[in-house]
DNA sequence: GCCGCATTAG
């Protein structure tokens, strides 16, 4: 009986070793036939068979046939279900409750599962009384409770619990140096990690490649392509690159750390590629710019026999977006609706992003509304797509949506909002989103402080803009710029240009629309010769070739200050292709500067290039007809009518107690238009008193009459 | 004699 049951024992442990079901079932049967499923150590191994196969509903089933059931009998369908994740893990939740219920007392094995569980739910109060009930009554230098306790306490994100634990443990295996590197890697700690990484080489040996990819992880940005070069050596040395998992972290790290040559290396020499393998070259190349490279490997991946994932799905979608190409991105939405994968919540956000990005912010509705629960990352994205279309209205009205339905927004969610608010001027608005970040308890770090600082300025409050700017703990270059440009358009330069030595001072590096804002303020100023000196500055000292907004500006500093000959001679001298905007810039120039003779010229380069813009064409005439030149005001109004260019009737909108009120030129519809004219009556005579003298010019006088 | 810990992709 003893010799049966043994051998028995001995089958069962290698099937559940091989996860062989259909072997083991016939052996259950056997164990049944012979009598001996009473027998403690087979029936806890016939548990634990069945959960190590995955098949819980029956490993469940012996364990209620188990009469009496020891301790073992609880770890092995507690460490079942700890292993299923997310599910499995409230079950677990439950099942420990019932064994201490019925006094059975847990050992480091099924501290071990618990902990597991918690740190799969992110239960830190679970983990917590598990943990203290394990001082009382575990061994907790056990290296096993040791690794799954201080996982806990990194995915419950309390990093220094978990490090308490990590140096309180007398024997470290790779799992606990892996756990603990991918904590400090899920909090962005690269340096932490790297840190702990050297210790682990010093104290003992090279680590696994469980190890590996924990620490590469962790490497996310430019400045640590050289401690991960470190790694991909080490993981050489020790033969590890056969692993596909080290494979697929090293062209992560490499595409994070913007080293795209280095990933395309390393994806090529991943010999056992898998689809995570292709999901990553194609979202590192989708995510650096480089986006007809990844469309390209995703084809690549197919013709390879490749099925592509939902990430890889991701990943081509938005290197759809950053190319704006609606045509492929079509195509591609048709493709994963073939393999089934629309209902995933963030393939649904990627369709959104990609269709808003591609101008098409209809369709990106379309793909929000097929959601019953949209989560807050989806919320945001067609919030953000409805702002970069321009449509800040229906932002700000599917925010308040949003807001009724209970979902708390996220600072991306904020940023957002806030730049709707911007744009639209809307100062109540905005001061209560701000009001809402506080509540949430957001910081003033990017994006939501530069946000926040650009909403004040661009509602004219720069008091306010300069303190959100002032309290936050970190700026970058798009912080500087906001501030710079809230200055500018402001009318207060000479500050805006003070700001930016403060900027260079404390060592951030301008980026072109810097030099944009500088420019703009030099502009409004008339200051001729600081603007050279940034236009000389841009490129010698920071290498940004010039744009087309650049040599606007400096056409702008020209012309304004009268410099009319020297900005027409500017725009002959521009290398790259300028459209029609700087001619339209000195256009302008010279109807206020009565600098005709180049007015006529600029206007005549205008209607070569077939402007569609109005103005151009009203001021042109009227440059000819203060001329005299009646034949060529025929003939520049004939054009006119024939390319069928009709003026854009002015627009000007501004909020009341949060409501915005729009006006167009010639508005007749206001509902307080009665009381709007008496009060513009009142500042003419105003005007009139205070001997102010509009200036009524010819040209203008004509401009007016051709509406 | 049975049971336990970790990694990569948005």
């Amino acid at each position: 009986m003893n010799t049966l049951s043994r051998s028995f024992f001995t089958f069962l442990l290698q099937f559940t070793g091989q996860k062989n079901l259909q072997k083991g079932r016939a052996l259950h049967a056997l164990i049944l036939k012979t009598g001996l499923g009473s027998d403690i150590f087979l029936a806890n191994s016939l548990v634990n068979l069945y959960a190590k196969c995955g098949h819980l509903d029956e490993a469940k089933l012996e364990f209620k046939e188990i009469e009496v059931k020891d301790v073992v009998s609880w770890n092995c369908i507690i460490n079942g279900y700890s292993q299923q994740g997310l599910g499995g893990s409230v079950i677990v939740m439950e099942l420990f409750q019932t064994m201490r219920a019925e006094n059975t007392f847990p050992n480091s094995h099924t501290f071990a599962g618990v902990f597991t569980a918690a740190s799969n739910l992110s239960d830190a109060s679970f983990g917590q009384q598990a943990h203290s009930l394990a001082i009382k009554t575990t061994n907790c230098s056990d290296v096993f409770v040791g690794s799954s306790l201080l996982n806990m306490y990194c995915k419950c994100g309390f990093l220094l619990e978990a490090r308490r634990v990590f140096n309180k443990m007398p024997q470290r295996n790779p799992v606990s140096w892996a756990a603990m590197i991918s904590g400090y890697a899920i909090q962005r700690l690269a340096v932490e990690a790297f840190v702990l990484f050297k210790l682990m080489r010093q104290e003992e040996d090279d680590g696994n490649e469980f190890v590996l990819t924990s620490i590469l992880s962790a490497l996310v940005l430019p400045e640590f392509v050289a401690n991960g070069k470190q790694i991909h050596g080490l993981a050489l040395k020790n033969g590890l690159l056969s692993f596909v998992s080290v494979g697929n972290s090293l062209v992560t790290m490499y595409a994070k750390c913007r080293s795209l040559d280095d990933a395309l290396q390393a994806f090529k020499y991943t010999s056992d590629k898998n689809s995570i393998t292709w999901s990553a070259i194609i979202t590192g190349y989708a995510q650096t710019g480089y986006s007809s490279n990844a469309l390209r490997i995703f084809s690549e991946m197919q013709y390879a026999g490749f099925k592509p994932s939902e990430f890889t799905f991701v990943g081509v979608l938005s290197a759809c977006s950053e190319t704006a190409a609606v045509r492929e991105g079509k195509q591609i939405h048709g493709y994963l609706l073939k393999l089934g994968f629309e209902s995933q919540i963030f393939i649904r956000t990627s369709l959104v992003d990609m269709y808003a990005k591609c101008s098409d912010v209809n369709d990106a509705r379309k793909e929000f509304d097929q959601l019953k629960d949209p989560d807050i990352v989806l919320w945001t994205s067609m919030i953000g797509g409805y702002v970069q279309n321009g449509e800040n209205e229906e932002a700000l009205n599917l925010y308040g949506r949003m807001q009724m339905e209970g979902i708390l927004p996220n600072e991306l969610t904020m940023a957002s909002v806030l730049k709707a608010c911007s744009s639209l001027a809307a100062f109540d608005q905005g001061k209560q989103v701000h009001a809402c970040t506080v509540k949430y308890g957001f910081s003033l770090e990017v994006p939501i402080g530069s946000a926040l600082s650009t909403m004040y300025a661009k509602c004219g409050n720069l008091e306010d803009a300069n303190i959100v700017f002032r309290q936050m703990p970190g700026r970058d270059v798009i912080s500087w710029n906001s501030m710079i440009s809230g200055l500018s358009q402001n009318g207060r330069g000479d500050e805006a240009l003070k700001l930016f030595e403060e900027m260079r001072l404390e060592g951030t590096k301008p980026d072109y629309v810097t030099f944009v804002n500088l420019l703009s303020a030099c502009s409004h100023m008339g200051l001729v010769e600081r603007g050279w000196v940034y236009f000389k500055m841009m490129f010698d000292e920071y290498g940004i070739v010039p744009t087309v907004e650049h040599y606007a500006c400096m056409v702008d500093i020209l012309s304004r200050a009268g410099k009319i000959e020297e900005a027409k001679e500017f725009i002959d001298s521009v290398p790259v292709d300028h459209g029609t905007c700087l001619w339209r810039i000195l256009l302008s120039a010279c109807r206020n500067y009565h600098s005709f003779d180049i007015g006529a010229y600029a206007g005549e380069r205008l209607m070569e290039l077939g402007s569609q813009e109005s103005s151009a064409y009203v001021i042109l005439s009227s440059i000819y007809t203060a001329l005299g030149r009646w034949e060529d005001v025929e003939r520049v109004r004939r054009v006119m009518r024939l390319r069928g260019v009709n003026k854009e009737p002015g627009c000007s909108w501004i909020e009341v107690k949060s409501r915005v009120h729009v006006f167009v030129v010639g508005d007749q519809v206001h509902p307080q238009i009665v009381e709007i004219r008496e009060v513009i009556q009142r500042l003419m005579k105003q005007m009139k008193d205070e001997r102010y003298q509009p200036s009524f010019d010819l040209l203008f006088r004509d401009f007016c009459n051709m509406k």
